[in-house]
DNA sequence: TCGAGAAGTGGGAAAAAGTGGGAAAAGATG
DNA sequence: CATCTTTTCCCACTTTTTCCCACTTCTCGA
């Protein structure tokens, strides 16, 4: 699982240095080779490939009639790019997906299970502060999965 | 079960020191391993790591689709962190996380049941009188759970 | 009140990780 | 086909992290 949260910068040249505590898993699933591709936040998503190709797979076979459905697929796998380690553990990330994702200098790589999350740092801490001061007023209307957690 | 609170300092680097009554539980239950992770209330939880990955379990379980369960899961999943007790029974807490807490020397470490909170000393000091303020003129309209409880 | 041991705190130095940039190679353009 | 731009690979420097040692403070018993 990955988790946590890394704050990373980006070089002149668009490479962002993967947290070390990362790299054996990433070396070890995939040989070094990440998928990166948008998410609906405006933050860019990192899967290893093994990963990545699953779910490529989940989005293929949605139903192609399905407006929802084709956005999702035109963005997720639109988007999508291999991208692999260098000998320092970094990876380049194609302009497009930077332009995307509003990246400039400060970075934050965010750990989720199966994927990694990256936000432009400062948008990440707006967003953030905005989840957390809602949370509390949308509290009661919850889905039932939610409503019965307890931590 | 882990109670009571504790005055703690961070040095410059971050560290804390674990208070020596809970060290021999911690070594116990996760040979001093433990999950730190963010609260809404900008405090942050400690978690001995089994118990953490019972929680863990539960979060990827949610639908990635729902924007609530995304949001816990981008918080809690997102800010955990591994950390481990050094030679002296310390924690080197991340970076991220001190700025999310607000965590400058002085902080308070609050024992609760399989957790613990821990808090920015003044930011404690001044949550816990606004909830003892408020508890008086909100107290008729409890949830369920909580009309039904007695001490 | 003093002393001994335990706990807490600070900080130095070696090692590891992160960062920047030059130059060769590859690719694009007219 | 020549030239200019972009990409890739590699080297060197800087910063951060980690590990360990030493000092201070506190506690408890004599």
């Amino acid at each position: 699982m990955f988790r946590g949260a890394n704050k990373v910068t980006l070089d002149t040249k668009g490479r962002m240095a993967v947290p070390t505590r990362y790299r054996p898993r990433i070396e070890d699933t995939c040989g070094g080779r990440l998928v990166i591709t948008v998410d609906r936040d405006y933050c860019l998503l990192l899967y290893p490939l093994p990963e990545w190709e699953d779910i490529e797979r989940k989005l293929v076979r949605l139903p192609t009639l399905n407006r929802q459905a084709r956005r999702l697929q035109r963005l997720m796998i639109g988007y999508a790019s291999e991208v692999e380690l260098d000998g320092h553990g970094r990876i380049l990330l194609p302009k497009e997906l930077r332009e995307f994702g509003g990246l400039e200098r400060q970075a934050i790589l965010i750990g989720q299970g199966n994927r990694f999350e990256l936000w432009d740092e400062s948008r990440w801490n707006e967003r953030r502060d905005e989840w957390l001061s809602e949370e509390a007023s949308v509290a009661d209307g919850l889905p039932a999965e939610l409503e019965s957690l307890s931590f």
